[in-house]
DNA sequence: TCTGTTAAGTGTAAAATAAACACTTATATT
DNA sequence: AATATAAGTGTTTATTTTACACTTAACAGA
């Protein structure tokens, strides 16, 4: 449809400026991560904010996040799912600004140096935020609550590892998450007896003298599984 | 803060019309069932809708949700959740919106009529449903969807029933909400084992010449179950 | 009042899953 | 060669889930 056609209705309603703003986890050294930034506009700036950015007329939300998330970590085709409406008439002093909030699982290793220092950011370990701008601490919070319900029935945290990556590894990222410990022998069996891992010859040196089998995701044997229904609760 | 402030910040940026749908669900005759409405305004007046209603400047979503909702069924408290936001550019060919989907479960026999006919709202099973204008069909699978997997570990299911209902009335309900087959003894061990109902002297004898024993869900039961997580898989 | 019909209500055994728990192994370091 | 460290492995018990069939209450109609 042309654009002329799309000004004729609605005509009283109000429009709202409209943004979204991105949780971005990573997970590094048995924690886990979030990435924050130094807000360069006023009001506020200078001081600790996640990243994100308004929508434009052009663009769905799903694609402003996409673009935050580029423009942000250089980073494509990462794992980003929509949180929720965050729309409190008060919640930003600088205008009335509805925000769609968003969690990104990102390999923290993979992403651009370059790129975090020209946008002055920073990970911090996720039980050590700073000082949050706006409504943003509650949006992280919602954010873990949702992570947590979500590696319940999905294994999404396969996201925040590297291609390749051991058991114990893999372990520490589900304690990181649940923030409880699990039983080693247990836990092993329950992630192979779901059959979506590929288990490599190589070995991993850099945790121990022994090493740890590498590991990796298979996506194809996770699609059947997620059709038939599956529980991951650990 | 007064809106003189307020105007100040964020100039470049596009303002976008913001809507909240709200798909709502009753459930009457072992059958799941949605409240639509026939649309009065241009484009696609007259023809079958979710209920919905732009955001205005002074009002948070979840406030524009519940107003839309009470405006439209005359109730108030119920149970109301956001499903997610719907932004393609093209989605409504009468203006940019964007569209902060809802549902809502509500006692289908508590509403008033009298609302319904002023609105042309007319309750549809979900199986047979009309076509429905824009991505709303797309919403209503989303909701279903999303319904079935929180009944999955909350007790939501109750908030469609009248606050004294029977074991047969509710597993009809989770056999409509799930579109299987349970089996009784089984389904009355699991529910009863979780100890949120109370059951009543009464009974209900509409289904059968025997009767059915009332129960009334235990609210603050429930709440010390929640805390400790439940599983409400069946 | 007796009989038939209908849906409600009930228990148990087998199978599957989850939880608890401790020793052995590989290998780099000294 | 000895040692320290984390990786790897199996079994037993408890709990949960599944499958499955007969009895009961109460009204309807003869």
């Amino acid at each position: 449809m042309s654009s002329a056609t799309l000004k004729n209705y609605y005509e009283g309603a109000e429009k709202i400026l409209v943004a979204v703003d991105c949780i971005i986890f990573g997970f590094d050294q048995g924690s886990l991560k979030l990435l924050l930034f130094k807000r360069k506009i006023d009001p506020f700036a200078g001081e600790w904010s996640l990243i994100g950015s308004f929508v434009k007329s052009g663009e769905s939300i799903p694609d402003a996040a996409q673009r935050v998330l580029e423009e942000s970590t250089g980073l494509k085709n990462v794992y980003l799912e929509e949180l929720g409406s965050y729309s409190d008439v008060g919640r930003d002093p600088g205008s009335r600004v509805i925000s769609i909030a968003h969690y990104a699982l990102i390999r923290l290793n993979e992403h651009e140096q370059q790129i975090l220092e020209t946008h002055q950011a920073y990970w911090f370990p996720f039980d050590y935020l700073p000082n949050l701008i706006l409504d943003h601490r509650k949006m992280t919070q919602h954010a873990l609550a949702k992570l947590r319900k979500k590696t319940q029935y999905q294994p999404i945290g396969f996201e925040l590892l590297s291609e390749k990556f051991t058991l114990p590894q893999l372990q520490m990222l589900y304690q990181a998450i649940h923030q409880k410990a699990l039983d080693r022998r247990n836990f092993r069996k329950k992630i192979l007896s779901m059959k979506i891992l590929e288990k490599l010859d190589e070995k991993d040196k850099s945790g121990s003298r022994k090493g740890a089998y590498l590991y990796r995701f298979d996506e194809k044997k996770y699609q059947n599984l997620k059709d038939k229904g599956m529980n991951f609760e650990l």
